[in-house]
DNA sequence: AATGAATGAGATTTCATTCAT
DNA sequence: GATGAATGAAATCTCATTCAT
């Protein structure tokens, strides 16, 4: 009985994190959702006070997973090679699964346009501390593990992280050892 | 005349290009354009069949910039490692001019979500053969400068246009240079 | 069993009379209702057959018991002027401490606009013929007690109400005096 | 041409004073007003933010036309009964012309219920100063014209509104009258 | 009798597109 | 060619009412 209502908030927002991943925000209308799930319009707004609120509460359950995920994964006494390469892991798969917004790595730095501008509020307020805490881990594992003092680390994590939704985004079978071997080693090179 | 009637289309695709570029398809009404640039609505539609048109004939036009000036940086002669500086350079420069979309980089290859779907079909024949010919003539210029095995040139490609948009969204000075020391050299690391 | 239910349809009509007075028909949700005391919605609906239903209950309960006060001030012997002073001290109290509508007085002969024109059927069927017996007997009140030809008593019935309706929405505390100081002696003046 | 804009402007608000006047602003739908002046419900968007923003400028229009009328009999120089009697047959006539809202009369001082928060917002900030201002002014004009000590002024101010208002709203054909006599002379009784 | 989750009709509002001038 | 007022389809959101439990 309890367990129905929560329940019902989870279908809906398993059918809003399926459709807004594979469609964006504006592509989505409330009654996709209601559809996909097999609820009336109205029920949605039950559970959820908007479809902004909706969008903003999908986006943090799937930022704080991947944030959780990362995060186990840095705490599990890797070393450098082996985490990175459990990270561009987790990427590939979560994606290939279709667990996680594909788009979810992108909101971190990146541009928040095209959304409703109380969307955008909420995800500041919501999403961008938790980003940056996560920041503040990778980079204090990075500091932990990479003596060079050539390479600027919070920059390293903003590549870190391109490159993750790179492979997220990719069909490419190798390109998650491709960029393991970049990022390690460089590219071996013969100028002209 | 002609003269005219270009330049009123170049108007229109100006502010269009500006508009879209700092908030999205969705975020940007035809109004929003025809204020910008100091026309009437209706004018618009004497030049763009549709918003999605006029979307569309923008991002043609900024890739086609993006992809002239890409060859013109392979076509000239440096070697790898200036050819890549200059390439980040570029997307460093072409960001903070805001002449470009910052989002363009992001379509190939990338999610086309949150377009209305006329838009990601004309986006698809329009877009995407040139993009593959510049992926072809990219992946060329490595063949010829990296000798490794290592690396899958066509992995490497999509790795350095997601750099190349992680350079173009930071605001650090520094990362251009990180991700050219990365790229070139890997990271130095020390294992626990 | 019926004492139980009887108690409970009072609870609903309670809650229903504070929050209709205060914010309307509109304005006044069935969840509301239910909220303040303290039963489920559905249970509203067992005992009304609809939110008009409700409304036109507790209205048609409020003019009762004003017609009733009124009737009972009416019938206690007291001359003209101290029955229009209690009259209007009712008014005042009742409002005061909130016990009846203050709106329930606007409804004779005022209009009845913004209600859903099946509450204004019902009002019409249910109210208005109480309303009309009590003016005939204030009329034939008055018929007793002034003896001037040059006042229209039903005109002055719509006066009284009017000014008993000030009174009540008034927060002065010397309007009832003044109301009855006019009423009774008129306002001495000079022309300039 | 620019006069069609503003025509077509009044046209709206034409036709919504007639319905808001006659059915209150629940009852009147946006497309009740576009039907009744036959335009297209997006029009009035055009003209008017919201719902609300249109009921609240056509009753500021209504209430300053009601304060500049009043305002013009105050200031003709006549003297008290003649003043009151024309007050009188303002609300008599503007009434029965439908020219004005009957409801506008009854919001100085009245409740505010039964309207969405954001109208009584906006009622508050845009109507109440204005009102108070005109009291001040008839205040001031009974304070030259009645000698009386024994009436508050302020009060009277409010009986006379109410007084109005029920003129208004009667459709007795010598209520007029019947105010002008009690208000000026009392009524003359006999004590039981 | 009581519940409250679910419904869906109906309201407001937006905005790409059209077309008479 | 140019205009911009007008359109109306389509979206979001509300809430009285129902009904399985």
């Amino acid at each position: 009985m309890t367990d129905q209502s929560v329940s019902r908030e989870n279908q809906i927002m398993e059918a809003a994190r399926e459709l807004f991943a594979k469609k964006g925000y504006y592509e989505v209308k409330v009654d996709d959702v209601a559809k996909l799930c097999g609820v009336a319009k109205g029920t949605i707004y039950l559970y959820f006070k908007s479809k902004a609120d909706l969008f903003v509460r999908v986006l943090v359950e799937g930022v704080d997973d991947i944030i959780d995920d990362i995060r186990g994964i840095l705490a599990s006494g890797r070393d450098l090679t082996r985490t990175l390469s459990c990270i561009f892991e987790y990427y590939e798969d979560s994606i290939r699964k279709d667990k996680y917004f594909r788009r979810f790595g992108e909101i971190p730095r990146g541009l928040l346009g095209d959304l409703p501008s109380d969307v955008v509020y909420k995800i500041h307020k919501e999403i961008f501390s938790r980003i940056q805490e996560l920041e503040d881990e990778v980079i204090d594992f990075f500091s932990k593990h990479i003596k060079s003092s050539d390479v600027n680390q919070s920059d390293l994590y903003q590549i870190l992280v391109a490159i993750s939704i790179a492979i997220a985004k990719s069909e490419s079978d190798t390109i998650k050892d491709t960029a393991l071997s970049v990022i390690l080693n460089g590219i071996k090179k013969e100028a002209i």
